[in-house]
DNA sequence: GTGTTTAGCTAATTATATTAGCTATTATAG
DNA sequence: CTATAATAGCTAATATAATTAGCTAAACAC
């Protein structure tokens, strides 16, 4: 009983280890290195073992951006807000890299806990989107845009997928603009 | 020398395993195993193992869904060859979850590949919108937003991220005519 | 036909995850 | 405070997958 650690000092060092070197290379060995104790001392704190760590990184993980997405829009509203929580949730792909591959990654034949850990962010999109007027059914289209569109572009651009580098602010840009054209154009027929 | 196997028969297998398990399921034991051979022999067509294959698998799977929306562009031009290869791509990421996967699973840490993989593709929608009054920078906006967003798009879906079933069609159809406007606009802009 | 390549094999090695069982430290009941 | 219970850590052992080494026989080249 020498290292005092728990399931939260884990995850996060886990975190910050997966992208220093990508999710694949956060093993119970090395990771139990870093934390000063040998890999099965691990299982006192996660009894699932590799697969209950990478199941609590994606939690941790879209629990993280939710909060960061919620303070990015304090503040703000409309069409700031909105650019501000996109922008805030590419720069959170940008700047963890492991953690955000974690998210999707791991998700895969489990959508049921991935339901449950994505909601709180959505939620902030809705929120925002409270501020149009927009009915239900085009809430949902357009959340569900945003999801697409903002993990599709920065796990793309995470991985260095898109060529020229230069430009791609400007990408991002033109395509939160033309998102939130498609909202304008909303709001004007409901004016009518 | 029993089993006539090559690269290609064995990357097709792999293929249809992991759509069927799940990429992270595809072991050169079990792979062998259906290809009726022992797994050491794999190393006879890849001499790099699982990471070879895999990246291999990335590689079918960009080429596969390059020939899919290239057919899916044929006869259509401007809007309805747009809708056409968006249709294509997010269908071929439906009916090949594992391999789509593959397709951004692998991609980590290795994005010269990854870059020449998807050139095909990506040069796909060029030519579509070579129909349209649009300079080089546009262009790159543009594909590089659909590009985003149908991964995105896809990815959330095939893995069930979407609670509401019902509506997924309409929420991808609103996203296109989002994006399709916003071309249209620059359109106006540009005959001025 | 003889010689060479090579796709396949078996056996052995390495690496990781995981389980079992032990131990000492911490926490708790009295 | 002391006795007792939990538990975080350990070592040793097991299981599974990837990989390497070296062998063999089928296909092919001439």
């Amino acid at each position: 009983m020498k290292a005092g650690l728990d399931k939260t000092k884990i995850i996060e060092a886990a975190a910050t280890m997966a992208d220093e070197r990508g999710i694949a290379n956060v093993t119970l060995k090395v990771l139990a290195a870093e934390l000063g104790i040998k890999s099965p001392s691990l299982y006192k704190h996660f009894s699932g073992g590799l697969d209950e760590l990478n199941k609590e990184l994606m939690l941790y993980g879209w629990h993280s951006l939710e909060n960061i997405i919620t303070k990015a829009a304090i503040g703000k509203a409309k069409d700031d807000a909105i650019m501000a929580i996109c922008s805030a949730y590419r720069n959170f792909a940008a700047e963890h890299k492991g953690l955000f591959e974690a998210m999707q990654w791991y998700n895969m034949y489990r959508s049921e806990e991935h339901l449950q850990a994505t909601r709180g962010m959505i939620s902030v999109f809705y929120q925002v989107l409270d501020a149009y007027d927009l009915n239900e059914e085009q809430k949902v289209h357009i959340v569900r845009m945003f999801r697409g569109f903002l993990q599709g572009f920065s796990s793309i651009e995470s991985h260095g997928g898109y060529g020229n580098p230069l430009s791609i602010n400007d990408s991002f840009d033109f395509a939160l603009r033309t998102i939130l054209n498609g909202i304008h154009d909303l709001q004007m027929e409901a004016e009518k």
